[in-house]
RNA sequence: GCCCGGAUGGUGGAAUGGUAGACACGCAGGACUUAAAAUCCUGUGGCCAUAACUGGCUGUGCGGGUUCAAGUCCCGCUCCGGGUACCA
């Protein structure tokens, strides 16, 4: 029988939509429960492209097996789809984005839907839905009157802060600003970053390093704009201690680490000559502070003005003008040369009381450390840079350990930066009584800083570079926040019950060029007025797109309920999600985010548990074959042909380049998951993501390689569905011990997500089968489990061959029988100082000494025997022999 | 610059320190066919020897090292990919 995949697949569709087949389980009396998890995608409107599948099927594979392993297995998939291109749209056509969201999720739910993936769509979910958008307004109220008790690392209601005697004294509007300075949501002038082409404003993570968005390319500015911010860097300590309990990539959780920047050290106080204001610097290393002689305070920092001395004042002013102007942009590209003024003023180096200047340099960040630095530069090379440029004096106070005489000396002159470890020189005074001189770093940092604390003069601190969340953009199309803003200046939030604050119908989607946003012209919607007559304005802004996304997972559990955000019984059954699988580009942003919400939410008792995803994986990037001619003009990939190794234009003949590039209209290579399917089905399709390599790799997509698992399915198809094949006997034991051997080859590779050699030992057994002719029943029925989790369409129609009536999703997975596993003979492999030269067949259970006796009867032992003296017989039981000889002269 | 990956046949890739190249593509030869496609069978890292069976040398980016034994562990590089960027 012909393996024809259209028909079969069809059927095998509708069978599971008609018999909710995957609906999850209601049940929560399951000790065994499995949640597996997708990234949601944003359904763009090109449709899916062959890198969505690839973490699809490696999830749908593994929620087939675990069902198989009779777990609950929640398995849904939902739609991230608030963002811009559907807005670009609407600015352009007019179509409101919820009718271009719509076709482009009913396009993705209907391709998604012919790969057979096992999704429950009962539980499909929406952001940009007001059911669901409601939910996300709710957890920004909860952010908004949760505040961050230091002390206990945990966030608490705004109702339990306690506020300070010296601040109720003050009154009212003293209280409140105290709540505010203390809410995990909070509305602040920021200078911010804000992209002119889309007009909207950026988060920093949004920005690349060049100073262009991340989402268009086009360069960004800083506008000075009201706009809500979240503290995350409150959470920055739980979100690292979290990583420990989690089964994640190490090189996520670094990225992860990178990000929140965490750095131990001290906060020294200076004083100022001549003033009675302190400067605080934050530093890494206090154990330098005699080799601290200038200081550097950002242009932004509120003492520069101040501490400016008359003469200097013109040059300075100056300065601070020009930084401000600056983009973070030129101020990056002129990192190589370093600029700065002189203030005119001098500190007080606490160590040794001597004076030293400060100058006024923007390579110092307002936003990191106080903003100000004391500057070492013998050992930093940021200050060895900026002190060589104006002169300022290099006194080196550490002996390095270093091997190089001459490097040694240079370094000891102050010609040389050194920032590794050495013994300190020079690192004492009289007068204060600190002498740190022969300790190496790890004791200078532990002494010094002890030395600060206990004369008040600083104290030990640790620093993150994760900074406040920017969470508002000036769009249409995103969650409106459900707050008023009242003509006296209060600001108000929504009662939960006036959920959902739905978006308004506009005429135009443009945002204004001042950075208004849309919503600003939906007067209706606009402007509000209270029982007293008060009038107010709702907030224009709308979340940004990663709002949606950080806790879509919790919905996924109960997405229908209409009172609650879930139901408890059902997160308690539910979370953590066992397995989430995404592209490593949400690495950093989308899972900070997430975690962070989570663990607001577990703090308020809203979530069970403190993390979201125990087991994280990050699928492989997907590239594909591009040509281009001589001239560089890409040509489409299917008119290129290849012939001895090089590739020609099919149609032109003329010579091609192969390039390997990431899918793009532009490279004309982006592979159509559509296409692969009615080419070769969606069995072969979901195959070959899997077979083409490990999961997380970058890969190219090769047609070829289609071919090569869709053949393997035809192959695996004609065999078992042809009756004469099999037989009612007993199992040939090569048969039966290969297919055991398979089990659990397929077994452990679906635990360990390795997907591609599952196949290829299932390969392995059916190639055997094939050759031996036939197999039993009970070996097609196990063989037809194991493949179901990977073609499932194939092995539902199989094992309706095979005499069943039901699905084979619910079969139980088959046990591994280690008595046909087990082994009489092992072939040893002989090798000679290491390498291999012949084979003797040997009982398993044989003995050493017997072993080696077999060896050295060999008469191939001989030959080698005298090629030097015999010294030694390695011999590993069932593994390996290996006789070491001395070689002759 | 810093952090994290990676480098294995013509190609994608396999290998708990123990038989390198599983499986698949491609290629070559053969069968079926009037022919082609499809399908099936055989071979396939490189070099050398042999009529052949077969035998030898060599081989996992480069250079060292540890070990009876290294693709795998250690040290030093090169190149490629990802992240980050004056974070004090």
């Amino acid at each position: 029988m012909d393996y024809n995949f259209t028909e079969i697949e069809e059927r095998w569709q509708k069978f599971w939509e008609e018999n909710k087949t995957f609906k999850t389980p209601e049940d929560l009396t399951n000790p065994k429960k499995c949640y597996v998890l997708d990234m949601f995608p944003y359904p763009s409107g090109a449709g899916l492209h062959v890198g969505h599948p690839e973490g699809y099927t490696a999830t749908d594979i593994y929620a087939r097996y675990k069902r198989m392993k009779g777990f609950n297995v929640l398995h849904p998939m939902g739609w991230d789809a608030f963002g811009l291109p559907a807005e670009q749209y609407a600015i352009q056509t007019g179509t409101h984005p919820s009718v271009t969201t719509k076709n482009n999720c009913d396009t993705f739910r209907r391709q998604i839907r012919e790969l057979g993936l096992s999704y429950d769509w009962e539980k499909e979910i929406n952001t940009t839905d007001p059911e669901y958008y409601k939910w996300t307004q709710w957890i920004f109220i909860k952010l908004y009157n949760t505040w961050f008790d230091e002390k206990l690392q945990k966030g608490r209601p705004v109702s339990e802060l306690a506020i300070p005697e010296e601040i109720r004294k003050h009154g009212k509007k003293e209280i409140s600003n105290y709540s505010d300075s203390k809410r995990l949501a909070y509305y602040d002038n920021a200078l911010v970053w804000w992209c002119p082409s889309c007009r909207i404003v950026c988060a920093n993570e949004e920005v690349l390093y060049d100073g262009s968005h991340e989402k268009c390319g086009n360069r960004v500015e800083k506008k000075n704009l009201k706009q809500w911010m979240l503290r995350i860097p409150h959470y920055a300590e739980r979100l690292l201690t979290g990583f420990d309990k989690l089964d994640w990539p190490e090189g996520i959780k670094d990225m992860q680490r990178n990000w929140i920047g965490r750095s131990t050290g001290a906060e020294v106080d200076f004083r100022i000559d001549g003033m009675k204001e302190i400067l605080t610097v934050f530093t890494t290393r206090p154990d330098t502070l005699f080799g601290a002689t200038y200081m550097v305070i950002a242009p932004e920092h509120p003492l520069t003005k101040l501490i400016t001395t008359e003469g200097h004042k013109r040059e300075v002013d100056n300065y601070i003008e020009a930084a401000s102007l600056k983009s973070d942009l030129d101020r990056t590209d002129l990192a190589k040369e370093k600029t700065g003024v002189f203030s005119g003023r001098h500190a007080i180096n606490p160590v040794n009381l001597r004076k030293i200047p400060i100058w006024v340099a923007d390579y110092v960040l307002p936003g990191y450390g106080t903003g100000a630095i004391m500057a070492v530069p013998a050992h930093d090379t940021r200050d060895f840079e900026f002190a060589e440029k104006f002169n300022l004096p290099i006194a080196c106070i550490q002996d390095p350990d270093v091997t190089d005489p001459d490097q040694r000396k240079r370094i000891i002159a102050g010609r040389e930066c050194w920032t590794e470890d050495g013994r300190y020189i020079n690192s004492s005074d009289s007068t204060t009584g600190i002498d740190i001189n022969g300790l190496n770093k790890e004791a200078g940092i532990a002494k010094i800083t002890a030395w600060l604390e206990s004369k008040n003069l600083g104290k030990a601190k640790i620093n993150y570079k994760l900074r406040d969340w920017l969470f508002s953009r000036q769009r249409y199309w995103g969650e409106p926040f459900p707050v008023i803003h009242w003509e006296d200046g209060e600001i108000t939030l929504l009662d939960e019950s006036e959920l959902p604050l739905e978006l308004p119908a506009l005429e135009k989607y443009l945002p204004g060029e001042s950075g208004e946003s849309p919503l600003a012209n939906a007067t209706e919607w606009l402007n509000v007025t209270d029982r007293t007559g008060r009038k107010g304005r709702r907030e224009t802004n709308t979340m940004p797109q990663w709002a949606g996304s950080c806790w879509y997972y919790l919905r996924f559990i109960d997405p229908r309920n209409d009172r609650q955000i879930f139901d408890p019984a059902k997160e308690k059954y539910w979370m953590p999600a066992d397995l989430y699988i995404g592209g490593a580009e949400h690495a950093v942003l989308h899972l900070l985010y997430s975690r962070f919400w989570h663990k607001v939410l577990y703090d308020l008792g809203i979530v069970s548990t403190d993390e979201p995803y125990t087991r994280l994986y990050n699928q492989g990037m997907i590239l594909a074959f591009a040509y281009e001619n001589a001239s560089g003009a890409k040509v489409a990939a299917d008119l290129a042909e290849e012939r001895d190794g090089k590739f020609y234009n099919r149609e032109t003949g003329e010579e091609l380049r192969q390039l390997v590039a990431k899918m793009s209209k532009s490279l004309k290579n982006v592979v159509n998951p559509d296409d692969v399917v009615s080419r070769y089905g969606a069995d072969s399709m979901r195959l070959y993501e899997m077979f083409m390599g490990p999961l997380d790799i970058t890969k190219p997509w090769d047609d070829k390689g289609v071919k090569g698992v869709s053949g393997f399915l035809g192959r695996t198809f004609r065999f078992l569905s042809n009756q004469a094949n099999i037989h009612p006997g007993d199992e040939d034991g090569e048969i039966l011990k290969a297919l055991h051997q398979t089990i659990r080859k397929v077994e452990g590779d679906i635990e360990n997500l390795h997907f591609n050699t599952a196949i290829s030992a299932m390969m392995i057994f059916i190639n055997l089968a094939i050759k031996k002719g036939r197999i039993t029943k009970d070996s097609a029925r196990i063989f037809t489990k194991i493949l179901s989790p990977f073609a499932p369409h194939l092995a539902e129609e199989i094992w309706s061959f095979l005499g069943h009536n039901k699905t084979i999703s619910f079969e139980p997975w088959p046990e591994v029988n280690e008595e046909y596993l087990k082994e009489e003979i092992f072939e040893y492999p002989i090798s000679f100082n290491g390498k291999l030269r012949f084979r003797i067949t040997l009982p398993v259970s044989m003995e050493k000494d017997e072993i080696i006796r077999n060896v050295l009867a060999d008469e191939r032992t001989k030959k080698w025997l005298a090629t030097g003296t015999l010294s030694n017989i390695i011999v590993v039981p069932n593994r390996i022999v290996n006789v070491v000889l001395k070689t002759n002269p």
